[in-house]
DNA sequence: CTGAAAGCGCTTACAG
DNA sequence: CTGAAAGCGCTTACAG
């Protein structure tokens, strides 16, 4: 009885059981294979995959028969080789790029994606570009290489054309949170103009008209968007828009900061500032607690931040639904898995004003 | 030429492309073989294996006419096709078990795992267990379904005997955060007591004899070790245990809110707190703040939250290093699968104690 | 150095 | 309802 140790009925304490040493990888334990359910029920192999697959037309005692083996043996099916006969071809894995994993709004991004992916028994692989459109390829080609069903990239590179072949070979394709360039397929984006416009427009309606922008690199998409609805709720206002109280190429919390410094020493400050991402927003917030300004000049940040309700005046903030959006990025991906055949679609997740303080402070 | 669309040397603009409609999935494209690839090149199966693995046993003009019906083509190697012949059966592929990807802690985690995987050429599949046993337990099935390597667990269920069985047959293992139970393997932790007894001594060092602590779930082992190095440093400094300055089973910044507030209100509050998890510290950031208490009572929290050094006071935190404990744990796992069949190993990563302001108040 | 053939663990027509 | 056989896309002894 090799596969005994998987009929062990009880927990045991970790004291009792052999060591590693004794009783580690090759040494003599293998994984069972449906050949050796077959002859342990002592049935052909085609009515051991019958019954795995539950696919009914097996007498009751022979398929009893079956389970058991299976039970006693602790198989389990490998998908690998399933996959490679079936017709369909379905892995039942799907490929995910990401900028970085550990970042919050991808976080948040994931789980929407897993939320979907579970109801279907479908599991993601991940990986992190770090924005670097090479590293977007690798990952995505290691992704092809296990067959994935799907892939969703949030796009680092300037050109995913390389994605045609198995795109038109049927691997399910979307974009998330900025668009794709050179291929026509799915996409799905927070509605970043919009958002930035909401946020201007509710420092203009406090009756602010010097206010600073603080953007991310110019050649993110999401940067120009959010850069974009700023300048036509200005327009929308009537307020002229002014190139020196724009700060582009802000990468992290650091730089954001020293920007706002910057800006905040000029001739004629601004009396609100717009920090129009993450970590923008953070290095923003201490600055003018530096600066003591936190209580006078008015700040309201694209995206939200845990704590921001826990300082003091809280930070005002366009949210967007990361969530959401890998839902809906999950969705569009599994209807073309289901045939959808229709043209692309380009969906866009709604941003939401949190009120909190910082935006409301008057000029 | 069914494959020319791979051709395309420029990028062309999404409106030249045909429509979905015209080109999609099904509509002749296929993924080559590499039979196909053979055919195109003239040479046998055998001779495309050996140039695509790079075996240098094949003749330099043969190898360049293989490659170059491989570039026509634009044929990828299916990996699952390949590991099921090959005799190492690897699969470059592990399972990630996690609480929920979303929770900052797991997605640094994460990325430290994918840090160390990615020098291999190993990728993630990941999945949320939500802290259920069966969740944990049909997750790690499926990812053993589809042959992973190794898998990583972050333990939700009491009992991981189901696991022994794949684990004798060569699968690498490791636990993360919590030890498993049943099972003898790897083990990354942090140090959970060690941390708290810092942050607690750091509270008694600044005057403080009345200290609450606020926790999670008792079951679950981070918030016992916790408690116990709280404990260990009360009595490494003379003061007595009083178990009415304890609130346990505070899942949420809700209930750590509403436990700050009543342990604050009794006949003799505790001039210090010390809340030892994430979203207790939250919730008690700002219960306290409601209560106008932040600049009374001070505040030490377990693990580190962004803006915490953007509030007034700033929160002292003793930090865990989740980056570092995700390469930790991946290190152990290839260590595992390179070869090394000693006992297991459990390691744990240092915490490391950050002032910012809360808890350096005085009583 | 190269190719024909066996086989990895499965599914799926095809007979019976 | 059941089984023998072919075959999914590859690798790997085995001859030559």
């Amino acid at each position: 009885m090799v596969y005994s140790a998987r009929m062990a009925a009880e927990p045991t304490p970790d004291d009792e059981l052999p060591s590693r040493e004794t009783f580690s990888a090759g040494n003599g334990a293998r994984r069972p294979t449906m050949k050796e359910v077959a002859t342990l029920a002592g049935v052909s192999l085609a009515t051991v995959s019958r019954v795995v697959n539950a696919d009914g037309s097996v007498r009751p005692d022979l398929a009893d028969k079956v389970r058991e083996a299976v039970a006693l043996l602790g198989y389990r099916r490998d998908l690998a080789a399933t996959n490679l006969r079936r017709a369909d071809r379905a892995s039942s894995s799907i490929g995910l790029v990401f900028d970085d994993v550990a970042n919050p709004f991808h976080a948040a991004l994931l789980r929407g994606v897993e939320t979907v992916a579970r109801t279907r028994g479908v599991l993601p692989l991940v990986g992190s570009s770090d924005e670097d459109p090479d590293r977007e390829r690798e990952l995505a080609e290691a992704f092809l290489a296990r067959r994935v069903d799907g892939l969703i990239v949030v796009p680092s590179g300037p050109d995913h054309s390389y994605l045609r072949a198995e795109s038109d070979a049927g691997v399910a394709l979307v974009f998330v949170d900025r668009p794709p360039a050179f291929i026509d397929a799915d996409c799905v984006l927070s509605d970043n103009a919009g958002g930035a416009f909401t946020a201007t427009a509710h420092l203009l309606a406090g009756g602010h008209r010097r206010i600073g922008f603080l953007g991310d690199q110019q050649r993110i998409f999401t940067a120009g968007e959010r850069l974009r609805g700023y300048r036509e709720a200005l327009a929308a206002h009537g307020v002229a828009f002014d190139e020196r109280l724009v700060r582009m190429e802000l990468h992290d919390s650091a730089t954001a900061s020293a920007a706002a410094a910057d800006l905040l020493s000029s001739d004629e400050p601004p009396t609100a500032l717009f920090s129009a991402q993450n970590l923008i927003s953070i290095g923003t917030v201490q600055r003018l607690r530096q600066l003591d300004l936190h209580r006078r000049v008015a700040l309201v940040g694209f995206d939200d931040i845990t704590l921001a309700d826990a300082i003091d005046p809280g930070l005002t903030v366009v949210a967007q639904d990361a969530n959401e959006m890998g839902r809906m990025t999950a969705e569009l991906l599994f209807a073309r898995l289901d045939g959808r055949n229709g043209p692309s679609r380009r969906v866009e997740i709604p941003t939401r004003l949190i009120e909190r303080g910082t935006g409301e402070l008057r000029p």
